[in-house]
DNA sequence: GAAAAAAATGAATAAATTTGCAACCAGAAT
DNA sequence: ATTCTGGTTGCAAATTTATTCATTTTTTTC
């Protein structure tokens, strides 16, 4: 009968949703709902929350007090386990220095170390800061140089037992 | 009263939300203020959504038809576009660590930046090292970090006010 | 092609999350 | 100590998002 447009409908709102977030910022249902009319296409909230959903879409804080949608996937899922295995075997030496550890590491190794622990994601570690054998790991203020060194152990087991 | 000093408050809260979200799976925010009051750590649903804003935690569908809380891996994706001709939007926060001043910033920006800070030739900043995504800003002796932050102010108007 | 089954949608509603505001608290400045 | 200042919080209200239910549309099956 109708060889026309059959059931393009869903498909065409998820594009056009996916091309939005992907294309602005958008904070909120309703302004993806607004966009998309101007675009022709109409549906309700109730259904763009259920097509977020589908699409895998997270509203993530943008760091300056704001919120915007963006994709899971675009949020790369971590943990590259056995790389970060091997490099457990590339650390040297864990000292202790003005509250902060300070790591030595086979050349070049440093910043490899640092990304993993940074992307670890740890709240008591403020920050690090590699060179090229060597990075500082600096714990928040109030957070203990031994704490950090567990959750060291945590991101590389093994790894006091073989630095002593 | 409490005769004890509690600025710690804030932090092992963010600390307790950010392990109870990495260990198990919770799907409200009820839940996880249900899951705190277990651990003893007491606040109402509002503290908790702004404390989630800032470990930049966002709810995922989780592909069963539920959604579940999950940290970001690396946050702000497109912030790094418009980034490009202003360093101020680079940075991601700053922090007071040991007296010094911690700047994270996205990656690979760190460098830029601290070359910035060291051209302003400012007296009252002794130095900076700067890793990949990380900086540290070194004040001379009796140079409190408040005025460096000031100082920062300066030299990246608006850069508080962001990151804050 | 018609009936049955499955999927999708809107309206309304419930549930969950964010925010404005005033109070509060700790630290810095005076 | 007293005042300022900036940041944190709870409360209540506003906003935003998810879901229920009834209905419609599409797909399947016979």
């Amino acid at each position: 009968m109708q060889p026309e447009c059959i059931k393009m409908q869903r498909i065409s709102r998820l594009i056009a949703i996916e091309n939005i977030i992907r294309s602005e910022k958008v904070s909120s249902q309703e302004e993806i709902i607004r966009k998309l009319g101007k675009m022709g296409i109409k549906c309700t909230q109730a259904t763009l929350s259920r097509s977020l959903k589908q699409l895998g879409v997270v509203k993530v804080p943008d760091g300056r007090g704001g919120y915007r949608y963006s994709f899971v996937s675009d949020h790369v899922p971590q943990i590259q386990a056995e790389a970060k295995y091997d490099l457990v075997n590339v650390i040297r030496s864990i000292i202790e220095v003005k509250g902060m550890i300070l790591i030595k590491t086979s050349p070049g190794y440093a910043n490899s170390v640092a990304i993993t622990i940074d992307n670890y994601g740890r709240y008591e570690i403020a920050g690090t800061i590699a060179g090229d054998d060597t990075l500082l790991v600096i714990p928040r203020d109030n957070v203990s140089p031994a704490h950090v060194r567990n959750i060291l152990e945590m991101i590389f087991p093994g790894i006091h037992s073989m630095t002593g």
